[in-house]
RNA sequence: GCGAAAGUGGCGGAAUUGGCAGACGCGCUGGAUUUAGGUUCCAGUGGGGUAACCCGUGAGAGUUCGAGUCUCUCCUUUCGCACCA
């Protein structure tokens, strides 16, 4: 036997890593001779260090890499940096560091971090969004799409911090108030340059047809966010002016309880009428106090403030009043509805609020009366107090309406998106610069000369843009400016995808390399882009195409959105009532014989602390598990084993420190199998007389096999763990030295894309080959998988009652007689009549009797 | 508010199609080895009951010979909501 040789993962890994290194294993090239599998998972942004969110996601990524690339496929996974954001401003200001610098550093330090855990990427092809080389390329289709007609600027709502004087971020609206300031915030209207991607809404909508790879609930939410609806537009008057006011409404069979209007503060007519009423005037105001974030929006108590005027029903040509409400933004449509309170909710709310009439116009087609003192009817039905449209379905009276209004030129018919076009400018320092200039006309013209390339030694102060205190980069004299705002960052993980293929691509956005591998097998990434990011990839994608850079309508085959990382959190409470949040590191915790868990205190001082429950690992909560920690102390392949073996991917996981023992636990034993067994040349034992572990060894492997196919990563480990268990005890006897063998082999390829360094080095002492990379995925023999006898069970009326061991060819009425005649069966149906015998072959025979 | 999911032992989870609920791991209990154990190994571990058995997948109904799985209602939790990424 060999001298066993304790398992040192840092040493182990260091090694293993360095082979990769020498023989450029993950350097991808075009080849057509080969089938391609291109595997991406999210990039990252820079924000410092790697979190267990990262690891999480690269580790599901990577398996999925080197699992295609074990299948035979020439796989591309490459790695880059969503550089632009907020985050690098923030940390300028706190630190008086250029976000070029802070960004760069965090760059080299988390690419340092990814190296360690030993992802299979084609560092080749690295890209960050803040280079020049990078950036250039969508400042050129931004440029294109101007010339194109599909970006346009047009005024937008944003948070305006009136401290600051600064436009701020949803997420830096708290509560209403400004994060810095702590004042109100108020909403502006600036003009902003947006992209239309309503004109791609029909198709957004039609291909996620196509996308039958995607989790269902992601295509659901994209198609509810694209949200297409049929309705009707229609324009009211109003007395004694020549304005019309139009609205748009996806039920115009109730257009006749329509008793009053509602129009946003900053619906043109409001602006006159505030001139006379300084009670309204205060109101409007007060409608520009808070947020623009949507939600904020819709949960905010609703208010109105008569206008003073009132609309003209196109229909019955009575007069409703029109209210101003804080709740109808000028963005959004047309800047006005039409309220229903007895078919709407919110407008019923509304209504009894501000004591306006409730008429019902819809009854339903069948069943009790609706109550309309106690809550809107929201259902279709049949109409009433509706002449000339009584007794019309509503189905049919949506129809009728919208003919009505169309003859008596006073509406049409219109299908219309909630997708809203997309807002890309953003009054922001450190992000791709718009490649626009002011004339000295007025007029707007695309940049001279590409790229315009952002100064990266400004340092973002109080108030704005850096760039709009910096003559040198916008006086570009002869009164010409440029534009100095810059791009959402959106718009560089839209394309960065695409730009892999061909990083170094200098005459082009993209070459004929982008077709090769195009497009994405396989996206891995949070399920919080399961919009926005998604969608405007998709819409990306379109243009790229359109361009003629590309030849796929869609981006992404496949998409696996990954759970996420979570932590218990453990607190004491202040004297002040404020929270201290301890990290689940320094808490220890005590249990009961049954292993609950019955208290937990702080290391330092030994005394109690609160567990909060468990919650997304978080700065705020103090829950957050630094994984360099984890990987200096178990190595790579323990953390790695450990991700995917607690939690499916697309589940969230939470995190336990026991558990990762757990995880190191098992490849200590995997090794010290292997170097129990040593070396398969040294082995001349056959394969005999082990029928039954190769039986249970083989379904383990079948199983194994359709999990890596089904994505359920964590039950391939299962499998794996139940070989070992099988195949430990056996690891001593030279009679059982064959089938060990067989069986470590299966093991070492299953798990060679989760813990790629420990299953190469077993790999190559027990002499199976010289690079597992290389290896032959494993293959079910089914002559193993034959037995002669199955055991099924017999049931009584559903109810387990006996078990049967039975030759695997046995016919129904063998199965029947044998079920019967057991004894506790006979028990349960002696006293009673067989009525039927239900058999299902393979599994069991259900006895119903009464 | 709107949209989308998820609820299974003490815990993470398993259960391809409606067919033995709890695989695998953690924790816990007992034992062995060890000077020692935060090592390793062996055995046990859903609840109740001496047992035969009974009860158990968030709650309540329904379909079925049979429901964790399908249908309906409700409850709870999580995610997204357009300027965080």
């Amino acid at each position: 036997m060999t001298q066993a040789i304790p398992y040192n993962p840092q040493q182990v890994e260091a090694d293993v890593q360095a082979h990769w290194q020498e023989t450029q294993a993950f350097k991808a090239t075009e080849d057509p001779q080969r089938e391609k599998f291109y595997c991406l998972s999210m990039f990252p942004y820079p924000s410092g260090k790697l979190h267990m969110g990262h690891v999480r996601n690269y580790t599901i990524g990577d398996v999925i890499a080197r699992y295609q690339r074990m299948l035979g496929k020439n796989v591309l996974q490459p790695m880059g940096w969503d550089a632009f954001g907020l985050p690098a401003e923030n940390a300028a200001l706190k630190q008086g560091r250029a976000p070029a610098d802070w960004t760069r550093e965090n760059i080299a330090g988390m690419k340092q971090q990814l190296n360690r855990l030993g992802f299979a990427y084609d560092w080749d092809r690295e890209l960050a969004t803040c280079d020049a080389d990078y950036y250039r390329w969508e400042q050129w289709l931004f440029t294109r799409l101007v010339e194109k007609g599909l970006a346009y600027r047009k005024q937008a709502t944003v948070n305006w911090d009136p401290v600051d004087q600064t436009v701020l971020a949803n997420e830096q609206v708290i509560d209403g108030k400004g994060w810095r300031s702590g004042e109100v915030v108020e909403k502006r209207d600036i003009t902003q340059w947006f992209l239309k991607i309503t004109d791609y809404a029909e198709e957004l909508l039609h291909s996620i047809d196509q996308l039958d790879a995607w989790p269902e609930q992601v295509r659901t939410m994209q198609r509810h966010w694209i949200g297409r609806s049929s309705g009707v537009r229609m324009r009211f008057g109003v007395a004694g002016q020549a304005d019309e006011i139009e609205i748009y409404t996806t039920r115009p069979d109730t257009v006749m309880g329509v008793t009053y209007l509602a129009v946003a503060a900053e619906h043109p007519l409001v602006a006159q009428q505030a001139q006379q009423d300084t009670v309204l005037a205060d109101f409007v105001r007060s409608c520009q106090q808070g947020g623009v974030a949507e939600a904020e929006l819709e949960t905010m108590e609703k208010r109105g403030y008569p206008l003073g005027l009132q609309a003209i029903h196109p229909i019955s040509g009575e007069w409703v009043p029109i209210y101003v409400a804080n709740f109808v933004l000028i963005s959004y449509g047309t800047g006005a509805v039409m309220a229903v309170p007895a078919h709407d909710q919110r407008d019923w709310e509304f209504a009894r609020k501000y004591d306006i009439p409730v008429r019902q116009v819809i009854a339903p087609a069948e069943g009790p009366e609706a109550d309309i003192s106690q809550g809107a009817f929201i259902e279709p039905g049949v109409l009433i107090n509706s002449d000339p449209f009584n007794g019309l379905a509503s189905a049919e009276a949506c129809d009728a309406i919208a003919d009505w209004l169309l003859q008596h030129n006073k509406g049409d018919r219109q299908t219309q998106y909630r997708l809203r076009d997309w807002g890309v400018s953003r009054q922001r320092y450190w992000g791709c610069p718009i490649p626009m200039v002011h004339q000295a006309d007025g007029t707007l013209q695309a940049a001279d000369e590409l790229p315009v390339v952002l100064p990266e030694d400004l340092v973002p102060g109080g108030a704005g843009s850096p760039l709009k205190k910096s003559p040198a980069y916008y006086d570009l004299g002869d009164g010409r400016q440029r534009e100095t705002d810059t791009l959402d960052t959106f718009f560089e993980s839209s394309w960065y995808y695409a730009r892999y293929c061909c990083p170094d691509a200098d005459q082009a956005m993209l070459d004929e390399r982008a077709n090769y591998w195009l497009p994405v097998d396989q996206y891995v990434g949070g399920v919080e882009h399961a919009i926005l990011h998604l969608l405007y990839a998709r819409f990306f994608n379109k243009l790229l195409r359109d361009e003629g850079l590309l030849n796929c309508d869609e981006p992404f085959t496949r998409l696996l959105t990954q759970g996420m990382v979570v932590a218990e959190t453990y607190y004491r409470v202040n004297p002040d009532g404020s929270k201290e949040w301890y990290n689940p590191a320094q808490v220890q915790v005590e249990r009961d014989d049954k292993g609950r868990i019955q208290q937990a205190w702080l290391q330092a001082d030994g005394q109690p602390v609160i567990a909060g429950g468990v919650e997304k690992m978080s700065k705020s909560k103090n829950n957050g598990i630094d994984p360099q920690r984890l990987i200096d102390r178990y190595g790579a392949d323990t953390v790695r084993l450990y991700v995917m073996f607690t939690a499916p991917p697309e589940q969230s996981l939470t995190w336990s420190d026991e558990g990762v023992e757990g995880a190191h636990r098992f490849l200590k034993r995997l090794w010290a199998l292997a170097y129990a067994v040593g070396p398969v040349s040294a082995t001349t034992e056959s394969l005999t007389d082990m029928a039954q572990v190769r039986h249970a060894l083989h379904s383990h492997l079948q199983k194994a096999l359709s999990d890596y196919e089904r994505q359920h990563y964590n039950t391939v480990v299962s499998a794996c763990m139940s070989m070992l268990n099988l195949l430990q005890p056996l690891g001593s006897e030279v009679a059982a030295r064959a089938i060990v063998h067989e069986g470590l082999s299966f093991i070492l390829r299953l798990l060679a894309p989760i813990t790629p360094h420990v299953t190469h080095h077993l790999w190559n002492y027990l002499d199976y080959g010289t690079d597992i990379l290389q290896a032959d995925w494993p293959q079910v023999d089914n002559a193993a998988l034959q037995q002669e006898q199955i055991r099924l069970v017999v049931q009584v009326n559903g109810k387990v009652r006996a078990q049967l061991t039975v030759a695997a060819d046995a016919d129904d009425s063998i199965l029947k007689q044998a079920a019967q005649e057991h004894a506790n069966v006979q028990r349960f149906i002696h006293d009673k009549t067989i009525r039927k015998i239900i058999i299902v072959p393979g599994r069991l025979v259900n006895i119903v009797a009464t």
